[in-house]
DNA sequence: CGATCTGTTGATATCCTTCAATTTTGGTGG
DNA sequence: CCACCAAAATTGAAGGATATCAACAGATCG
């Protein structure tokens, strides 16, 4: 492959790339599963708790979240849905949805109907390995919020979450893993932390002074990131994009010459 | 299937059993998994961060806890292990364990080797549908665990994780759905909910108080589970034990014919 | 270009923590 | 079976982090 056709590889073949090395035919399998796109407005549900789960999808551009709503009407986000993010997968074999996802600005995602999406994980021993650390990579992401919300405090939390968000980014081949958009609103990220919005914004106003973060107009850069892992005493491993284990490589490599 | 031989089902046989009706095939060949047995004392790590994922392994007695250590000192747990919770599924796709987990009172477990676990999950669609369901329930497990640090008040966390302990017990055929032993001290309890021992204990006064519960001993029974429901905000259909979405069920029936 | 959402700031309230001491429980060895 | 010891549970008092309420400024978008 070229250096010109890595650069135009899709967030989603760069993401599941920190894992396993994906020739060009699983490329291409990845690639056929993204053919049924849908664009969705800002602020549209995508899928609604209580819904059957009929497909999965892959977000290719915007952002979306997925969330509960209590009922006094409160929000929390479980977790913020970024370009290359795989969603549904484990859902598929849950009956009804939990929890529902909705946009946060104008999103598109590639929709992967369940037979497609099961037949491409027999056909291809790389894309099924690679999906099953994805969903690995998400519970991880899911454990980590728990430590967030259990045991960090308010300037902790957003420490936190604008370091994973820059991470997040970066391993999908957009940013330089120091700066993003940071689409959502502030109340968006109190919906995230389990704070509200106006003790977020007071969070953020430290930040700046403290010179650890720049942030105007939704342009987002950490100046400090060593700083601001140490005030979330956070260490980037819970991601897991140092590659696959030993036995998953060798049990791709035998599918490569069976197969 | 008589009512004898359902009565000594295994705890992982009756979790599964909300998900998929298992045939006796399918039955044994979960057992055939759960031949090593390993036991630990209280108060033992299993696995610890950092460790390479080697083995899954099937909880039979006992309780042990996922957990995280921050670099003070201070825990977070992220989930309790119960009587039939299957654990490292999910992990065999990392590279290294981003968290522990550790025994509570003396355990012991069954051990699986990645390999047989594979093999056992090619051959017996079943299996592998019910093994797949499991770990979206704990996905869902974490994902209320996330709801309950963000948006939950110190009252409704506790009840939320009374009325989680006795419905995941029940499920795996263990208490009646209102009563249970609970084998972790009231400081494992501030661990996963993210609050100190002394307010857990204050809060469990009230519920005393309150005649919401009568806790003895390590003695659990919920006197009035709606009240506490009602207090937490809690719905149980997110663990999602009302049984298989309908294309699994095909595509199991599928895998009987062909098989 | 006005309406609405988002961000910002200040004052006050509250839930939970912290610290400290005491009682009770449970486990262990003699 | 009892004595002893450590761990767990319990209670009280005081402090702090974050929520709540309210008002206004600034940004965004039809």
């Amino acid at each position: 492959m070229t250096n010109a056709a890595k650069s135009v590889r899709s967030p989603a073949a760069s993401r599941l790339s920190h894992f396993l090395n994906l020739p060009a035919r699983d490329l291409n399998a990845l690639a056929d599963l993204t053919k049924v796109m849908r664009r969705f407005r800002a602020h549209t549900e995508i899928v609604a708790e209580g819904d059957a789960p009929r497909w999965a999808f892959i977000l290719l551009d915007g952002m979306a979240c997925r969330f509960r709503t209590m009922s006094d009407g409160r929000r929390q986000i479980l977790t913020f849905i970024i370009p290359g993010d795989i969603c549904g997968l484990q859902s598929l074999a849950l009956k009804r949805m939990d929890h529902s996802i909705a946009t946060i600005v104008p999103t598109s995602i590639a929709v992967i109907k369940r037979k497609l999406l099961l037949e491409a994980m027999m056909q291809h021993p790389r894309i099924n390995a690679a999906l099953w650390w994805s969903a690995s990579q998400d519970e991880a992401i899911q454990r980590e919020h728990v430590v967030a919300l259990g045991r960090r405090n308010a300037h902790a939390r957003v420490a936190y979450l604008l370091c994973e968000l820059v991470w997040r980014y970066a391993a999908a081949g957009i940013g330089d893993g120091r700066a993003i958009r940071l689409l959502m609103t502030q109340s968006d990220i109190a919906d995230a932390l389990g704070l509200t919005p106006v003790h977020v914004n007071r969070v953020i106003q430290d930040f700046r002074k403290e010179r650890l973060i720049v942030l105007n107009r939704h342009e987002l850069r950490l100046l400090d990131i060593d700083r601001l892992m140490d005030i979330a005493d956070l260490n980037p491993a819970y991601l897991h994009l140092g590659g696959a284990p030993a036995e998953v490589e060798q049990e791709c490599a035998r599918g490569d010459v069976s197969g």
